[in-house]
DNA sequence: ATGTTGTATTGACAATTGTCAATCAGGGCT
DNA sequence: AGCCCTGATTGACAATTGTCAATACAACAT
């Protein structure tokens, strides 16, 4: 077996009182008094591209938020392919289903380098239950992937391919200022539904048109006004 | 204007003590002395087929529970389309995002005449947070909104047509054993992200097959077992 | 430099799906 | 019955997308 270059690897005891990320994430309400009461530990990982966080199916008592990086949320479907059903960025949450006792329904996989925390059922459920701060930051996080859902089905799946690979560079965060970070052609296709073929022909076709500019390895520029055009149509 | 035949009708006063659905719903864990001591009112609407229950962006302090019948939310798209997120059955909840105080994600319709009990939000957000048993119920319908999004996601907007298809009519409780109804062609295609000709063909294509079979108006019965099978390919 | 590997791109063609228009079928009405 | 209205079905054709195979390209190791 060759060398496997995406071990998930422990960063350390999370440092909540000074997370730049905290007013995003489930603890933003928590005075540092209160944080430094949780008895459970808190763990910072990084998650290397690739790495997987946590498989579908199998069940473990953490919830995980993303303090940066990408990390993609796929199911497997009855004839072998798989899609994916959401992208987490930095403030989101993954794993709630946890809370409820059930085993995880997706595999969470980095699709770029990321760092999360590693947050033990039982930290949030206490404080689910004795902060009313973190108790709306939580019911907002369930929401959130209510929302990120929905924008799957109405933006990312709705309408021609061309249409939706218009939506989901816009979905990625491209406003034209600076180059981001795309994900494969492989999994371009997973989060459309469509095949990898043609999801590289939408993306060859945007170069030529002048719609996505590479600026080094994955990184590009887009013209946002020209995909929000184009998704729209 | 023609008469409107789909007005929602006051039933009057909800009788959890006595729903024959309560097991299902938001309140399955309370008493029925606690269910005496809610102040605000819980009212029984009946919602005829294609009645709006809520339009998306509006606000209203209303949280919804359905009993019977079947309710579809959809989106509007930015091309003036429609898209179906998801189908609500009894037992399910629509509107949560209200207790965040966000308006209306969707526009909630009957698909089915059905009968909904309207929950003022401050009873769902008292007994949040005053009932163990009503506040885990409360994170489940959330997860559930969830699963069901992610459904829509993996199953009913991947992959051809007519596998799609197939598994919407299993999604709609087509088991081979009693009658179900069907949707519009126009809903179905509003489900699945095709358009309503093309949903009316597979349907026609399934009929021929001996696929599903018509039983009176609307009602079909369906071959579970070859709907299966092409749920997969 | 050379090969090796994995991904991206492209071509050719088949299959699917969308578009637009016509037709059909059923229910309610006069 | 005859008419009207709405939704379902079908046809013809164009456009899109999938499939399979070949090629190009970039990163990396030898």
């Amino acid at each position: 077996m060759k060398p496997n270059c995406t071990n998930i690897e422990w960063q350390g005891r999370a440092k909540c009182t000074v997370c730049e990320v905290r007013n995003f994430v489930l603890f933003a309400g928590l005075s540092p008094h209160e944080l430094d009461t949780i008895l459970q530990p808190i763990d910072n990982l990084h998650v290397p591209q690739h790495a997987v966080l946590y498989k579908q199916g199998t069940a473990s008592p953490y919830v995980y938020t993303v303090r940066s990086g990408l990390i993609k949320l796929k199911v497997d479907l009855s004839n072998g392919c798989q899609r994916i059903v959401r992208l987490l960025r930095p403030g989101d949450v993954a794993g709630l289903e946890t809370l409820l006792g059930d085993p995880y329904h997706h595999t969470a996989i980095a699709l770029q380098d990321a760092d999360v925390c590693r947050i033990p059922r039982e930290v949030v459920t206490h404080l689910d239950q004795t902060n009313r701060n973190v108790h709306q930051a939580l019911l907002q996080r369930w929401q959130r992937s209510v929302d990120q859902a929905d924008h799957f089905i109405a933006a990312l799946s709705t309408g021609p391919a061309e249409a939706r690979m218009a939506r989901l560079l816009i979905t990625l965060g491209c406003t034209g200022n600076q180059p981001e970070t795309m994900p494969s052609r492989e999994d371009m296709g997973a989060l459309l539904g469509i095949t990898t073929e043609t999801a590289s022909r939408i993306m060859a076709e945007f170069k030529r048109r002048g719609l996505v500019h590479t600026d080094k390895g994955n990184d590009v520029v887009c013209d946002h006004a020209g995909l929000a055009h184009l998704a729209h149509g």
